[in-house]
DNA sequence: CTGAAAGCGCTTACAG
DNA sequence: CTGAAAGCGCTTACAG
């Protein structure tokens, strides 16, 4: 810290305003925080004199003087060994918790697993007990999801939603990509590579417990944007539900030898790296391949050139925005929008040292 | 804002700091600033309670009760018709300047005119009488930016730059493109779209005055990629220094007309549009085109499908950042680093909606 | 319905 | 070299 000028006094504050209106600053508070107790001519006088001023509160003081604390719960999946993408979200959401920590805000943090539908429902009963301010909620199972907000709603508990949404969902906000639109990216940056008509495969590799929705989503603006473009693709298609590496190369195996005239693989999650420790064994000319998600094995295999492409729907800024909605809603009293679309950034081997995830 | 619970007393503050070393917390407070007129066994005593206590300082506290305030003056181009770009920096400039100005934090900021060097030594001459504690910049103009900064630094005031970098630069950090991987990037992107070796054509539309040395770098990038994987594409290169769109149309039509063959454009400035505009007009099959900036008149080229690639790098968040590396360093007294490289972003018509610029 | 006073965790003259 | 006191702009019991 370095030297600096002296400020000048403000002469706007709620002093200020008491002081026009004749009253003690206490009741310029009940004013300012609409509380009841005071008379609707003073309230009015008041009320036009902060007009007047255009006063702004002083954030800082408020808070100081506020003994105010409010608690949000975070629900999202834990990080397991089959996948760190939810560490980016963690990170994010760790941050914003180190940012405002100083304002009265607690973050509890609840992690379920992602192949147990059972421990989301168990967590967020849990959650319900501890009466949090706010949530912040990845709604991997759709429907104890629902079931879930359904009851914040009721309770008017507000809670915003990451990663995927949840139909006419009545929480505080969605933050996250528009699915559908980053499938049909995918399209464009696979058809940037074609030539001419080729065939094109979608790989899908996810259990029976993952959400297909969100993949079902980005699958239809992928193959949307041939449709609207009359591109004749040979779109084909293969569905994988053992995740472990020796039933996915068994199959992918099998069906190359098939279609040897694949020349496109999209694979719409995170699992891309299995498909390209498959392109690494075999002996075919390049596969063009494209997947989704900054994590450490996929951006080994970009590296080395076998996956072309990710798409990336920064992970970290969903968690850190997340709180700060939060934030900025309880503590600001922002009015807030109802979606907040993350960008959906194209990772290439040339520009992921400088990708913020 | 809604309910919330009370605060719990913080009981770490200089006030407990105090009390255990039997003192004044008005001589804590001299030991936590470093300032003269403590005995060496009094500031010892001090210094080991606020390691053993973990102290933080409540920066509210510490901003409400403290009347010093900063200025920094911002120096960048002005807004032309020629290009918009430096909007989206000033724009991260006044978002900065409203999330800190509570902190004591005032902003000034000039601008010159990109086209005359004279005006960037005047305004920068002004800003030195005017002896702000921090200065944000572009230094598009190296050698006056090199005679500003070395000012700056024999005076002790600390600088950012943003943009393009200085050599050898001894202010605060540079936050900015790596200019040479931008032009990897640009490669390689085009190379996807090059089934076969071509003729790719780069385009610098630039006058004498602006700086060749950006260009250069990006250009250097450009050709590097193709020679590290032995692509023999065959390069072309067109140089139009006069700028208004009769000269680069003609220019353009006589050039592509002994080059009938080029499949790929490449411009490393915001003019790519000039490019587009006469594309439009030719009657060729697709040539792929990118260039750079989130420009309107970039978006409208793009949308139409003229326009295939935009790299970008986030200027608007170069101007937030830049303030907010000011008063991390002055305000919270963080160490910084020297380099904040920007993300190199890749727009498309399917993704540009969502783009953060 | 309203006000006087204490306090949030710091910084800043001022006095010694 | 050190401390007592006032103050930053608010909020919060408490009393009336």
């Amino acid at each position: 810290m370095k030297k600096g000028k002296k400020k000048i006094t403000e002469n706007h504050g709620v002093k200020e305003i008491a002081r026009r209106a004749n009253v003690s600053i206490a009741t310029v508070d009940r004013v300012l925080h609409n509380r009841v107790g005071v008379s609707e001519t003073t309230k009015q006088k008041i009320n036009e004199i902060i007009k007047e001023l255009n006063y702004q509160p002083n954030i800082l003081a408020r808070r100081l003087a506020s003994r105010v604390t409010f608690t949000f719960a975070v629900l999202i999946p834990k990080v397991s060994d089959e996948t760190d993408f939810w560490a980016a979200p963690l990170y994010g959401v760790k941050k914003a918790e180190r940012a405002i920590k100083e304002y009265g805000v607690k973050i509890d943090v609840y992690f379920f697993d992602i192949n147990d539908r059972k421990s989301f429902e168990e967590r967020s009963k849990f959650i319900l007990k501890k009466k949090p301010d706010g949530i912040l909620l990845a709604p991997s199972f759709i429907n104890e999801a629902i079931q879930f907000t359904s009851i914040c709603d009721k309770r008017n508990i507000p809670y915003v939603l990451i990663d995927s949404n949840i139909p006419n969902q009545e929480g505080l906000c969605y933050i996250g990509p528009h699915l559908f639109r980053s499938g049909y990216l995918s399209a464009q940056l696979v058809n940037f590579t074609l030539a001419k008509e080729s065939e094109i495969l979608i790989v899908n590799i996810a259990k029976e417990v993952d959400d297909h929705n969100y993949l079902q989503q980005i699958e239809d603006g992928f193959r949307a944007y041939f449709k609207y473009y009359n591109l004749y693709h040979d779109i084909l298609k293969l569905e994988i539900v053992s995740t472990d590496y020796s039933s996915v190369e068994k199959e992918l195996a099998g069906f190359m030898k098939k279609h040897p005239q694949v020349r496109a693989i999209f694979v719409p999650n995170s699992r891309v790296s299995m498909v390209a420790q498959y392109l690494e064994t075999s002996t075919k000319g390049h596969v063009f391949l494209i997947g989704y998600d900054f994590l450490e094995k996929n951006i080994e295999y970009l590296k080395r050139g076998l996956i072309d492409i990710l798409i990336c729907h920064k992970p970290s800024e969903q968690g850190y925005e997340g709180i700060m909605k939060l934030y900025q809603h309880f503590i600001l009293g922002k009015t807030l929008k109802k979606i907040y679309f993350m960008p959906i950034d194209i990772i290439t081997k040339e520009n992921y040292e400088f990708y913020e995830n």
